[in-house]
RNA sequence: GGUCGGAUGGCCGAGAGGCGAGGCUCAGGACUGCAAAUCCUGCCACACGGGUUCAAAUCCCGUUCCGACCUCCA
């Protein structure tokens, strides 16, 4: 079924409408976490990317459904010393299981304060072994992946006949090239072979038996592996980052493909493009990491993080910097002031579908907040806008409606309110400031405003 | 080296042959006890060199510079 979003398929390397293979719902699967660390603002745009695929779906009328994976086991470097998840425990001196659950609750927390809604799944690597170890034993059977003599299965490229498709490499280019030294390690039948299973070797942590003996995953066939156990014989969307078109999906559609008899698994690839901070790509040796904590740190909300994104499309490299973030906080808040002030006028229905057209143009996103900034601007009437902002809320999910003060306060910040404006009724400037210093100090701005002071 | 994107005002960024998007910053003004907020006004840009055209930021050719990916990465 047809449903009048078209997106950028990396594949197709065009705009093609996203269709759901069954009547009845869009079967997405999105690129989850490694969660040997706290996700990072550039991370969370590309968790942002596969939330507005949802909401403009729904918006457009119809479901979706969600998997998103979590990679708590298995993505390693070719040297397969250097696990993430290990190396973080060796680090952290702890359990890697431990650090995993903790990383990985943290993850859930950023997606709520971004009001990215919930995945219908999210499967662990580490809990779907047994899946992945199913599909490597068909694989094998299908003679598309082989046990070297190291004990760890490989995955035979060249058996692939469209392998490239995604990324446009092509095998004969693929040998080693200029930027990495190769140390073949004699196992692998070709170079481009990579690992489905790798063996113990020295690890004792994060290993399970296996038909080929200890060991762990390779990284590419957990997705294989959870997307068709989850999503089933098709996958109608896969989202993911830029970097992960090549080797990470590109592997992973040989796999999947592979043991569907070269049966297309996956029918629109979408890529989120990668986010800068402050002109440079985010990286720890860069020290230009941001989470979403330094944001609230820092006293903004952190939609206001969803809105600077959304102000970009998603497959357009973008610079995000710390004024960008401090203008779209600040264009929230005054939206929020306005919409309770446009509440008061009589409720009507308005018509959003040059709304609707922006987003389903791949996520015109930065159109939808331009007509929305003129909107505000414009000679409408309060009931108009009030009404366009709610129903474009759905989608950019802003909490517009949320209050901007706060009713509760402390009987101590009431009193100096209440001393506060007696001294400026008695026209006691000097200590009205002085009140105001304080109740700064408590965390409140007051503002004075013809109808006496708020805050 | 290969492949793919870019270059727009102080900054960020849309637009894709003829109407100078928008945001942020800054300056001036209104309002205000002062702030803050808000409103008004101002700041006339499309990397460079050729070409096509009545008309080019937009199309063509060339040049320079920048970025991404090329088996760590969202």
């Amino acid at each position: 079924m047809k449903t009048g979003l078209f997106l950028a398929d990396t594949k197709a390397r065009t705009l093609l409408e996203v269709e759901s293979s069954n009547e009845s719902s869009v079967r997405i699967y999105c690129c989850g976490p490694t969660v040997y660390r706290d996700a990072h603002v550039g991370n969370l745009r590309t968790f942002l990317l596969s939330d507005l695929i949802v909401r403009t779906l729904n918006f457009l009328g119809h479901s979706a459904t969600l998997v998103q994976n979590i990679t708590d086991v298995g993505h390693m470097s070719d040297d397969f010393e250097e696990d993430k998840m290990l190396a973080q425990s060796q680090l952290e001196r702890r359990d890697p299981f431990t650090i995993a659950r903790e990383y990985e609750e943290h993850f859930h927390t950023d997606l709520a304060r971004l009001n990215i809604s919930k995945a219908k799944r999210y499967p662990r690597a580490s809990e779907s072994i047994e899946l992945m170890q199913a599909l490597i034993e068909h694989l094998i059977e299908l003679k598309s992946a082989y046990v070297g003599e190291d004990g760890s299965v490989y995955f035979s490229a060249q058996s692939f006949p469209t392998y490239g498709a995604i990324s446009g490499n092509r095998l004969d280019d693929l040998k080693p090239g200029h930027r990495y030294e190769y140390t073949e390690d004699g196992a692998k039948r070709f170079h481009a072979d990579w690992a489905l299973w790798k063996a113990a070797g020295k690890r004792t942590e994060m290993i399970w038996p296996s038909p080929w003996g200890a060991g762990f995953p390779g990284w590419h066939i957990e997705c294989s592996a959870m997307s068709m156990h989850f999503l089933g014989e098709t996958v109608d969307l896969h989202v993911g980052g830029i970097d992960l078109r090549f080797p990470h999906h590109e592997n992973e559609r040989a796999q999947s493909n592979a043991s569907i008899h070269n049966r297309e698994l996956v029918s629109m690839w979408v890529h989120g493009e990668h986010l800068l901070f402050e002109g440079r790509k985010m990286s720890k040796s860069a020290g230009n990491v941001v989470l979403l904590n330094d944001l609230i740190n820092k006293g903004l909300d952190p939609l206001a993080l969803r809105l600077a994104l959304m102000e970009n499309r998603y497959r357009s490299q973008m610079d995000l910097t710390w004024s960008a973030l401090e203008a779209a906080n600040k264009t929230i808040l005054r939206w929020r002031r306005n919409i309770a002030q446009w509440a008061l006028a009589p409720r009507i229905e308005v018509d959003i579908s040059d709304f609707k057209v922006f987003l389903a143009n791949d996520l015109d996103t930065p159109k939808v907040i331009l007509q929305l900034r003129a909107l505000e601007k414009s000679e409408a009437t309060d009931s108009q806008k009030y009404a366009t902002f709610i129903a474009m809320d759905r989608v950019l999910a802003l909490d517009l409606q949320r209050r901007t003060q706060e009713e509760e306060l402390s009987t101590e910040a009431r009193e100096l309110l209440d001393a506060r404006e007696l001294a400026r009724a008695n026209k006691d400037f000097v200590m009205s400031d002085v009140l105001r210093e304080k109740l700064q100090a408590i965390g409140i701005d007051v503002l004075d405003t013809p109808d006496g002071q708020s805050w």
